[in-house]
DNA sequence: GTCTATAGTGCGATAGAC
DNA sequence: GTCTATCGCACTATAGAC
């Protein structure tokens, strides 16, 4: 153990990435330099560059990929029955996904702004498309009369920022599992989207 | 006109502040440097120092100012006479102070931690002062068997998030004018805390 | 694959002339 | 009040030894 140099190609790579979210989340992109980094990950700042071509790369891969995983765990949900069920299985797996990885969607949201145009456009994309089965769904159900919400893509985007900010207060140790806030979640957006609902939630 | 040099204690002071607020919001705190500031005023990096002590202070004075601003037009609003009326008033007050300027906004959530502890401290403050007004009409409206949500604290949470996010897609040039805007999100917090609510807003 | 060293650039903030 | 000039430092990314 401790050895201070070698090859360490399996470990290196997943631990730069680690090491850049971590870093990303709680400073910005911009305050972090590669040199932390290197440091965070027990490295010099040269050897950064075995693995990543360069920063901006580095905060493009993790949000391309985490806005990927987001979107595969969508799709290997069941399909759902009706609208209700849609909204439902929806906010679940918002919050169920979300809630364990706050700096995920820490920098999904917040670095937008440091990435360049391509490497913005194709982040962009994947969240428009995540964001349009909601809309999706609620469109269904105004049609069909289940839910009554003044305009489908709007009630989208606002139960999506509601949703969302789940991550800013959410702690682990509270007095709420992330199960518990997806059922009070659900019932506050089964109301927003004019369902009747039944009482608080007894077991 | 146009004289390159000479005294504007007047103008530039405000431009600076406007210069800061517009770039911090656009590329970032930490990647925005004082002599782009200074470039966009029309003066020299060092002329800056003139009016700001430093470059942390400068993004404080615009968070706390923000956020004292939010909160005296807050509270000169008249006092509501229910649960119901003051609930309404929040969100309207929320939707149309915050609509129109979305880089104070902006800057106000993703900036916080690129403020040294003490100012972040004064700043959260605020933002709690702020925030907590809408907890206790949620809470008052709960009491009174008016509104129905599992948690008045997290029902808190949920609309805030909620209204903030109107900031991410509003176009001033779109179909909705921000009292449009504002009629639609109060039908949906209503829903949302499970009172009835007439259709569709027609006139 | 990691190291050390460094090229080249830009930063925040200050000093002193006008 | 603004300018020019500059100090001292940190940064990204690269080069070459091991």
């Amino acid at each position: 153990m401790a050895r201070k140099t070698g090859s360490h190609s399996q470990i290196t790579g997943p631990k730069i990435q680690e090491a850049a979210l971590q870093l990303f989340a709680r400073h910005g992109y911009a305050a972090v330099s590669m040199r932390q980094i290197a440091s965070e990950v027990g490295v010099q700042a040269g050897a950064l560059y075995n693995y990543v071509p360069d920063k901006q790369t580095l905060l493009s891969q993790l949000l391309v990929d985490h806005m990927q995983a987001l979107l595969a765990a969508l799709d290997e949900l069941p399909v759902a029955p009706d609208p209700k069920a849609a909204l439902e299985q929806f906010v679940r797996h918002h919050i169920l996904y979300h809630v364990p990885r706050p700096d995920e969607v820490f920098i999904s949201y917040m670095e937008l702004r440091n990435l360049t145009p391509d490497n913005h456009a194709r982040v962009a994309a994947l969240r428009q498309d995540y964001e349009g089965r909601l809309a999706i769904v609620l469109q269904a159900g105004v049609s069909a009369a289940q839910f009554r919400v003044p305009d489908a893509k709007i009630a989208s985007y606002a139960i999506i920022a509601l949703l969302t900010g789940v991550v800013n207060w959410f702690d682990p140790n509270g007095r709420l599992s992330a199960q518990g806030v997806a059922d009070e979640y659900w019932q506050m957006v089964a109301q927003l989207v004019g369902l009747q609902v039944a009482n608080g939630g007894d077991t």
